[in-house]
DNA sequence: CTGGCAATTTAGACAAAGTCCAGATTGCTC
DNA sequence: GAGCAATCTGGACTTTGTCTAAATTGCCAG
């Protein structure tokens, strides 16, 4: 029933089944960038997983990667992120969680969604309704301490 | 004692004094960029204080409102929000509170601090201290109904 | 098979937000 | 008012992402 499962060793047959079962046509290039991204939980944004595919031989264009990356997170299959101001984050893992962001390393992490807890959610604003609830928790490199 | 009262009828002395409290030198340029913010509770991005800068007649560059909105963010007075990947919002208002980010329109607007809970904070990963904790609440605009 | 058609992909031009730099100004201090 | 550090400036540059028009692909009917 879980779809955020990631195995290393999908093979472009059972990526592509993973595909259709998002009802998103597995072409060519869908098929790698689906397998650079699921090789296990990670939190991506477009530029990485455009040197990932290209690192893995294969030839897709840098318009391509935007575009199917929009796609995927359209179809549900992986969640964007947005905690940096020049970049958006691509999660794999599609569960309802929230984030850590390292804000020296620029590196995200989830947060084990049993540690945190909104409570009382507030009405959206007339005229609108909730998208998303999305809670970041900044981070620093702990400071050596002065002495 | 709040430091988040915003008046639209500061002069440019009583925005110089703010700075001072903030420890930030009052230049030209600081108090001009200063008494446009300070003109109410808002949520601004760069390119608005610019604008807004410019609007008033005031000769004022581009690097400049942004080493200056950094610099209030760093001394605390204002607040930088990342909602959006392509723009930093500066909210004037420098309270613990929340936000909601409407997609369709890109307005930012506050949440009740009364409305909203985050309870049982988890621990930092290994290695680093919390700085922030921020709550996004994405709306929509409301779609009409299909008939 | 083969023509036709829609969806997808592509390279490269473009756009927006923000940073960087070297030189000019400003404002203190003595 | 000379010296010096801080600040400001225009403009080039960078980064992330979007757009466009043309090429490719996949698929279906005949």
């Amino acid at each position: 029933m879980s779809h955020s499962v990631t195995l290393t060793t999908l093979d472009d047959a059972g990526v592509a089944k993973r595909l259709c079962d998002y009802d998103i046509l597995p072409t060519r290039q869908r098929v790698q960038i689906a397998r650079v991204l699921l090789a296990g939980d990670q939190h991506l944004c477009a530029d990485q997983v455009l040197g990932k595919v290209k690192a893995a031989g294969s030839g897709v264009s840098k318009a391509t990667v935007y575009n199917t990356l929009g796609l995927f997170a359209d179809k549900g299959i992986l969640r964007e992120v947005k905690v940096d101001p020049n970049r958006v984050f691509y999660d794999t893992n599609n569960s309802e969680h929230h984030h850590f962001y390292n804000i020296d390393s620029g590196e995200l992490s989830d947060i084990d969604p049993g540690r945190i807890l909104v409570d009382q959610l507030p009405e959206a604003p007339e005229g609108s309704v909730i998208d998303s609830v999305e809670v970041i928790i900044r981070v620093r490199q702990q400071s050596i301490p002065d002495v």
